[in-house]
RNA sequence: GGGGGUGUAGCUCAAUUUUGGUUAGAGCAUCGGACUGUCGAUCCGAAGGUUGCGGGUUCGAGUCCCGUCACCCUCGCCA
């Protein structure tokens, strides 16, 4: 039907005759002449119709509307010079039009699909199909395809294997709520999709499959954000014979070829490394934002040195220097604490460096000489420098700095948004406490750990301090991915999960057949997962993953498209043998 | 489950900060007309509203109060 795209034809194709296929994008009717622009998923093409030429041809074209597909037969034409659209590829050219030989008419669209797109999100998801026709959509989906293409371009190139697994699978209790689904030749008996293909891929090391990969899509039915959906995808890896320096560097050459095809970036490897301790204390999180500097310090001894109780009273008073940070308003500096509140920070002090000293906030409790170790604390203090602290628990203070940290740093403009800053952040704990004070994976309970502390796992002391072969892969202050060495030794699986506090009953109905495949020769293996629509989120600097996923569902995880998750018809039910409550 | 924000024409927004007052306005889109070079065309005109929904206060509610729904952000949650 089409000889060309519409992006594609340019000053050479002048005098061609072409046949071209597409969308009406706008539409500009001057009574006499009247110009179509033409789009497809290429480009847009300017058409030209004129009465002078065909009288019936134009006034058929000036009642065509946006959105209306054509299929039209034209001939190429060099525009004037004064003509030229510089902004447009195929701005050299038009095409004079000899017949339109399809017209499909579109109703009015509820929302102008422009090169950006004003509608509210729900409006765009109602109508996905016309939001996906809108640029930001279209570069976004095409850069999916192509990083997923230089995915497993880059994994082949590396000897890995792409296996898929399956997507009904087994419940566990460990981890994210279950998507469900019922089973009808098992009554009262349910599959659940896969959180991840976890135990999969490390039976497929058992199996000697050594490098294995897959986009492989999970499922976690937990509320929802700008990034996670319910449905998201993981680039799966796994190795065997491997130590964590060899999956580092599999994910560093992988990263820096996404970078270079999704942004057109080079990143340097290897990447830079930081121990979780050395996380916490420096940027007061696990996944630290290097592109800037604001440092935690810890100012505890001169601040307990002060008259004031607040600091004196707290286990550890947590500091910020921030540059040009005096130049916050009274109302802004008053609005830190409730920004760091979730983090359970009761109040925010502060106080502003002059020229001649220093004023506002706390300013009154740090008299000559306190102050001059105040400023010393801190490496020293320029005119205009902002002084934060949070006096709580270490944790505490550590935590909402780190809060802070980010919110001084967009304010006051220190990001550079240009720069990929990727981290490792290792060591991370074997273990962490949930709300209840319990005991609970930090990563996943096959996550391996150093054998010279087996014996305090086994006496049960102390058991937070204990670390691990653990990871996270950090960009730009977000957490793209985990992974770590796993255990293969079936007796060291055995007292983690005892640590755990898995009944034997338990572990066999729900591991049994995971820990028998170790019995059976399994080398040693390790593996990363990173969160692929995260990934593309941060490489196009997108607010969101939606964006890379064409049909995601609302923070109530509804699609708006579809309506679903719909009722379904008794007999559905009956077959499955399940009855729907109606009290709530 | 908790907290915050938003909800007015098909779309994006206004409607005198806290403070209720005549017929709820504008831009874009749509429809009609004009126009030979536009490219976010321009000009003239028209049509378009259950102010998310329900209740309340009031002489009078887009505006105040209560409830509810949807969306977004967030805490919890996400091994």
């Amino acid at each position: 039907m089409r000889t060309h795209t519409c992006g594609e034809l340019a000053a050479a194709g002048v005098g061609k005759k072409v046949k071209l296929c597409g969308w009406v994008a706008n539409w500009r009717d001057h009574g006499e002449i009247v110009f179509i622009d033409l789009r497809d998923r290429y480009g847009i093409t300017q058409l030209v119709f004129r009465m002078e030429n065909d009288k019936e041809l134009t006034g058929r074209a000036s009642k065509i509307r946006s959105e209306t597909v054509l299929a039209i037969t034209g001939t190429v034409a060099a525009r004037d010079k004064a003509n030229i659209n510089p902004d447009m590829p195929t701005g050299e050219i038009e095409i004079a039009v000899e017949s339109i030989d399809m017209e499909v008419p579109a109703e009015t669209p509820p929302f102008e699909v422009v090169d950006a797109p004003k509608a509210d999100e729900l409006v765009r998801l109602e109508h996905r199909y016309l939001d996906l026709r809108s640029k930001p959509m279209q570069e976004a989906t095409i850069a999916k395809h192509k990083v997923l293409q230089a995915t497993r371009r880059y994994f082949d190139g590396e000897d890995f294997l792409e296996i898929e697994t399956p997507v009904l699978w087994k419940s566990t209790p460990e981890g994210a709520r279950d998507y469900l689904v019922p089973a009808r030749k098992s009554p009262g008996r349910f599959f659940a999709l896969p959180q991840s293909p976890q135990m999969h891929k490390q039976l497929f090391m058992i199996s000697g499959f050594d490098r294995y990969f897959q986009i492989a899509r999970c499922f976690r039915d937990e509320d929802l954000r700008y990034d996670r959906q319910p449905e998201f995808t993981q680039i799966d890896i796994e190795m065997s014979f491997v130590s964590l320096e060899n999956i580092y560097s599999v994910l560093e050459g992988l990263m820096a070829e996404l970078t270079k095809v999704a942004a057109g970036k080079n990143v340097s490897a290897p990447f830079p490394r930081m121990t979780y301790n050395e996380a916490m204390e420096r940027y007061g999180t696990d996944k630290p934002d290097t592109r800037f500097g604001l440092e935690i310090v810890d100012a505890t001894n001169v601040a307990k040195k002060t008259e004031f109780k607040v600091f004196q009273n707290a286990g550890m008073v947590a500091g910020i220097r921030a540059p040009g940070g005096a130049a916050l308003s009274r109302k802004e500096i008053d609005a830190l604490p409730k920004a760091v509140a979730d983090t359970g920070a009761k109040g925010v002090a502060w106080l502003k460096k002059t020229a001649d000293g220093i004023s506002g906030g706390v300013s009154k409790f740090f008299p000559e000489p306190i102050r001059e170790e105040l400023f010393s604390v801190f490496g020293g203090a320029e005119e205009n420098d902002l002084f934060c602290f949070v006096a709580d628990s270490p944790k505490v203070a550590r935590a909402s700095s780190g809060v802070l940290r980010g919110l001084l740093a967009k304010r006051l403009g220190l990001i550079d948004e240009e720069v990929f800053n990727y981290l490792w952040v290792t060591d991370f704990p074997l273990f962490e406490e949930d709300d209840e004070g319990k005991l609970s994976p930090a990563h996943h309970p096959f996550t391996s750990f150093p054998t010279e502390y087996l014996e305090q796992l086994e006496r049960g002391e102390d058991l937070f301090s204990i670390p691990s072969h653990a990871a996270d892969l950090v960009l730009n202050g977000v957490e793209l991915g985990s992974g770590s060495i796993r255990i293969h030794d079936p007796a060291m699986q055995s007292r983690v999960f005892k640590a755990l506090g898995f009944s034997e009953q338990e572990l066999e109905d729900r591991f049994g057949f995971f820990l028998n495949a170790f019995r059976y020769g399994a080398p040693p293996h390790g593996g990363f997962a990173l969160g692929f629509d995260r990934v593309l989120m941060c490489l196009l600097g997108r607010e969101s993953i939606r964006d890379f996923i064409a049909f995601p569902k609302t923070t109530a995880a509804k699609c708006p498209l579809t309506g679903a998750p719909t009722s379904v018809s008794d007999q559905q039910l009956e077959e499955l043998r399940l009855k729907i409550r109606k009290d709530d």
